[in-house]
DNA sequence: ATGTTCTGCATTTTT
DNA sequence: TGCAGAACAT
């Protein structure tokens, strides 16, 4: 990419005072505006870098924005600069603060999995419908993510008021356990800033320059937070592109760009529309689709990059014969041009539609890497560990306790947990707490165990306390056996990479702690563990491998060449949009698909797919025909919808079959 | 305290 | 069709 900026890059670097906002289209550099922006405030303006913070979505942007910074800086120093997460920002304030809030600062951030676990059991103690704990979990995740205390939480459905209900006593437990979740490290800084003016104004003097990254993606309680942060100085600059808005199913609010301009009344915009990545044809293709929503902000995307090839499309018999199509293709080409895996990826709207494509590709012996799947913090044995440290540094962490009591086993059963749980809410205590009283009136066996366990666990926490952390964490997992446990459960290859897992994690620890403005204390590593995920390890990216990703995963990537598979109704858009919006909403998936492709975009589409066991002939999907006629190359069958007389489809199949 | 059958359900998921 | 959670049985 050319390093010099064109014009509208080069204001957006250069405004520096007051509110702007970048309307960026795919492809048209908006990371490199922020990082040249960083640099400009740093080298030419003499801003510290500790004034200057940077947010982004996901932990790998904000590290790849800050190697990108620290290079181009050269001589100048980028200490204190802050780029990180908005949930990493939050976590920081919080670690700071979180005592003005009534909270210790030995916190716990719990995973999605034991918030869930939370939820249910209170429903279940409510009497209320602990079946559809995970969509009223959502609907509490989105009371906070629209900045809505417990007791301003109304729910506008049935859903809505259990959500509303429960909401209360979730916080409450999450409190008692000194916790919090991963919303609450959003929504506890906006809360602090609003009550605390002294925390208010030491942060709005530290934050004087606020950068946003996929600002079209951040929901109601960031844009709290940010406004909170800005203070009366209001230099925000936030990058986005409402076209590629596609989570506001989680609470995103592409709105969030409209109110911009209502809250600033000063604020600049400036379209970049030049496109760096895409060939013509694919460029004027996506924008035709895209064009079907509606707007606020016109953009129109450019390149000069030539037209290049047209659109092809894979008319295929079922998902069997579009895996073997599309490898096959792929296989032709890589061949033809002498060609990296790297070079393609196969993008699909759902995780499902994976399968036969993985089949496909193991079949050719091609290597691939797919997107998604068990993030390293949703694998047992890291929860187990992380149960275990969480409950060292916090000991009310009390799904923590529930985790490593019994694991491993440890004859503590289910009776005697209840009996504990029953007592400690009774008595207002944590369960590790409740151990240890009187009252507490359970058979000599349970009370054994319960105070064995607690013992261990206040010698070990006095251990990591007074001899040194790392040898000590070191030492658990032999502490409690962890290796005979999991040969116990598992086959030998299984339990040998939960192992690894294990060692691996600590190792990395160790680094942690090792690197000179690193975390020290446990609870400080652990907080910095809690957000951070180590499946995004940076060898992944190095690595030669075709790329398997769903829509969503893919934002923000690009790949010479783009397979986007199964374009058919019910599919994309997906059989649940009903609504004009979330119609739109696919579109903007499916455009965010499109735009991933530098030189070659294939679509394809089954005429028959299994689901659910049953044959379906699914139509083209819409938004193939709001491409350009003269844009698409039909491979294979004629254009014409519809279905085909099966008869024809499996003559069809066998002549393919056939030929390869 | 742990294994076994059964029922109901089925997108996307940066943190 | 296939998986997960729950009730059920040992």
């Amino acid at each position: 990419m050319a390093d010099a900026l064109n014009a509208p890059q080069l204001e957006a670097v250069h405004h520096v005072h007051g509110p702007l906002l970048v309307l960026a289209g795919a492809g048209s550099g908006k990371t490199r505006v922020i990082t040249r922006k960083i640099v400009h405030l740093i080298r030419d303006q003499q801003v510290a870098p500790k004034h200057i913070c940077a947010v982004t979505f996901t932990n790998k942007a904000a590290r790849e924005m800050k190697s990108r910074v620290s290079q181009s800086l050269q001589g100048h120093n980028s200490r204190g600069l802050m780029v990180s997460t908005f949930h990493r920002l939050g976590l920081d304030i919080l670690r700071k603060d979180i005592e003005r809030l009534g909270y210790r600062n030995n916190f716990s951030v719990i995973d999605p999995g034991d918030s869930l676990s939370m939820v249910r059991n209170l429903l279940r103690d409510a009497n209320g419908p602990s079946d559809l704990a995970e969509a009223i979990q959502a609907r509490i995740s989105r009371f906070k993510n629209d900045g809505f205390l417990p007791q301003e939480a109304q729910g506008e459905d049935r859903l809505g008021e259990e959500a509303a209900a429960i909401y209360k006593p979730y916080q409450r437990a999450l409190s008692a356990c000194n916790a919090v979740d991963l919303d609450d490290l959003i929504l506890l800084p906006t809360r602090l800033l609003q009550e605390n003016e002294e925390a208010r104004l030491a942060w709005q003097d530290r934050i004087r320059y606020l950068l946003v990254d996929e600002y079209q993606d951040s929901n109601g309680a960031q844009y709290r937070l940010i406004r909170n942060l800005l203070g009366v100085r209001h230099n925000l600059t936030a990058v986005g592109d409402d076209d590629q808005s596609i989570y506001s199913w989680r609470g995103a609010a592409a709105d969030n760009l409209h109110r911009l301009a209502q809250d600033y009344p000063a604020l600049k915009v400036i379209k970049l529309e030049q496109n760096y990545r895409s060939t013509g044809r694919i460029l004027q293709s996506a924008n035709a689709v895209i064009a079907q929503n509606p707007h606020l902000f016109e953009k129109r995307l450019w390149s000069n990059l030539g037209d290049g090839h047209p659109i092809r499309v894979l008319n295929c018999a079922d998902e069997n014969d579009e895996a073997e199509q599309v490898v096959n293709a792929i296989l032709r080409d890589r061949f033809q041009r002498q060609g990296e895996y790297r070079d393609y990826a196969i993008l699909y709207r759902s995780n499902h539609q994976s399968r036969p494509f993985e089949a496909a590709l193991r079949n050719a012996h091609m290597p691939y890497q797919i997107s998604g799947g068990l993030s390293f913090f949703e694998r047992s044995e890291i929860k187990d560990f992380l149960a275990y440290l969480r409950l060292l540094s916090n000991p009310d962490d009390d799904p923590a306790f529930l985790r490593a009591v019994n694991t491993p086993r440890r004859g503590i059963g289910s009776s005697t947990l209840e009996k504990l749980g029953e007592f400690a809410k009774a008595q207002n205590l944590s369960l590790f707490a409740a151990v240890w009283e009187d009252g507490l009136e359970l058979p000599e066996k349970g009370r054994n165990a319960l105070r064995s366990f607690a013992g261990w666990v206040n010698l070990k926490a006095d251990e990591i306390q007074k001899a040194e952390l790392m040898p000590a964490l070191q030492s658990l997992p032999d502490d409690i056996g962890y290796l005979p446990y999991l040969h116990n459960e598992g086959d030998e290859k299984d339990a040998a990479r939960r192992w690894e897992n294990i060692q691996e994690l600590l190792a990395w620890m160790q680094r942690l702690q090792e690197h000179e403005d690193g975390p020290q204390t446990l609870v400080e590593i652990l907080n910095r563990l809690m957000l951070f995920n180590l499946l995004e390890r940076e060898e992944d990216d190095d690595r030669d491998v075709l790329r398997l990703s769903t829509l969503h995963a893919a934002k923000g990537l690009e790949f010479p060449q783009v397979f986007l598979v199964g374009a058919e109704e019910e599919l994309l858009p997906h059989r649940n949009s009903e609504t004009s919006e979330q119609i739109a909403e696919e579109r903007r998936l499916f455009y965010v698909g499109m735009t991933r492709a530098r030189f070659r975009l294939t679509l394809s589409r089954c005429r028959k797919r299994r689901r659910y066991g049953q044959d379906v002939n699914p139509k083209a999907s819409r938004f193939l025909q709001e491409i350009p006629k003269e844009h698409l190359d039909w491979q294979g069958a004629d254009s014409e919808e519809e279905t085909l007389d099966p008869a024809v489809a499996f003559a069809r199949l066998r002549e393919m079959l056939g030929k390869n």
